[in-house]
DNA sequence: TTAAGATGTAACTAAGTAGTTAGTTGCAAA
DNA sequence: TTTGCAACTAACTACTTAGTTACATCTTAA
């Protein structure tokens, strides 16, 4: 029992109209709150670190609720690391390239890719965990398909639009040129407290950051450019 | 009864002039022996995953031994931090870009620092780690300023060469320039599990990080050219 | 009102886990 | 042989933690 349970309490709808509502209190709230609970802490404190107690106060129940509705610890951290790429997935639809011209649209693409990261650490945390355990949740995650990022399609039309204009040049590989951007903004936003130590740069300042997006975007655009 | 009992039989060796032996046997080795396990133990399970008794085992030592050099669980973890950095370092010395012509030096690097990232996959796993402490690790060690890569100073000489010779453009701050080098293989390097499940695209093959290395020097030295 | 199932809680247990302690062993100098 | 000491060890302690259990309370339907 990986995940669901859905909808365990309503099950008399039998008869009449009647709002369903479940016996004492809210059991789908309830694990709402503990997915998002995991979340954190899972992200904050890693798989071997966090704990369950802490998950359980700060989601305001019980500990036996989590086991109840999420079996077990491994369970409860393979559910929050899928909730956490459908939330970041989620984020990335809203990312309207298409309609942009090819060179504004990569910058664009740039820019929400930095932004993202930085919107968003925890997501970064558990992408960290979850390589450290050497994708052993991820790997047996049923409906990873869906998990495919919704950038990609959106790239792909963007760099065949650049290329039927005369901008780009041909056979732009999209994942890679994706992971390229992402590797740009990834290493210093997850390397954010060792990099200053290493080389004296405070990569997360916001002035850095900009810098080193300009002068990201001139290098992807004269990579990309036919 | 952990494991080892060194030589429980041979009790009097008393006789003559011997090369002076420690007492039941070597406490500077047992030292590099529990380094050496605990650097691994962390690499492979984090800082809460790591378990003394696993690095005891692995050292051929004895738990109390561990406590009596290195204090508690975290100043071990902070000593291996720093090994694995002075070692890392160490690798990086070996490199001699300054005889090379500028373009080539470039090339060496990049490729060089692919190689240093696949080779020691333990070191990104560190970071990680590190990172996920927020560094708390590393911002306290004392000595940080020989962590200092030694890659910066070849780099700066590089580029300046390469800057008087009039093949690169003025002003490329040798610090950034590694960060953005560092950025491209420390992504798909280190996120290689979860990387192929949302793009389908198998980082870990050599065929994928040939190319992507070839593409990067391109991207690069492009950047790079006045 | 009551039955029955859904929802919630505190207390408990079994298995770890970091760190300590009291003692043993091996070596070399006196 | 004796003594001093560093290296080493087994067993133990105090505490934490994932997971369980026995029980209480709430909601709805009959």
């Amino acid at each position: 029992m990986t995940e669901p349970m859905i909808e365990p309490a309503n099950n008399k709808k039998k008869a009449k109209a009647k709002v369903v509502k479940r016996a004492a209190g809210n059991a789908e709230q309830t694990k709402k709150n503990i997915l998002s609970a995991a979340m954190h802490e899972f992200a904050e404190y890693g798989d071997s670190g966090a704990r369950i107690d802490r998950i359980a106060a700060r989601a305001n129940a019980n500990k036996s609720l989590i086991f109840r509705y999420f079996s077990n610890k491994e369970a409860l951290y393979a559910s929050a690391l899928k909730e956490a790429y459908r939330q970041i997935r989620m984020g990335e639809e809203e990312l309207e390239l298409e309609q942009l011209e090819p060179y504004e649209a990569i910058r664009k693409l740039m820019r929400f890719t930095m932004e993202h990261y930085l919107k968003s650490p925890w997501f970064l945390r558990l992408l960290a965990t979850e390589n450290l355990r050497r994708g052993q949740t991820i790997e047996n995650m049923e409906g990873i398909a869906g998990l495919q990022s919704p950038l990609i399609t959106q790239l792909t039309k963007v760099l065949k639009r650049g290329e039927e204009m005369g901008l780009f040049r041909e056979n732009v590989n999209p994942s890679n040129l994706y992971i390229i951007i992402a590797s740009l903004f990834y290493f210093p936003i997850s390397n954010v407290y060792t990099l200053p130590v290493v080389f004296g740069v405070d990569v997360g300042s916001s002035e850095w950051l900009e810098q080193h997006l300009r002068s990201s975007e001139r290098m992807i655009l004269a990579h990309l450019k036919k």
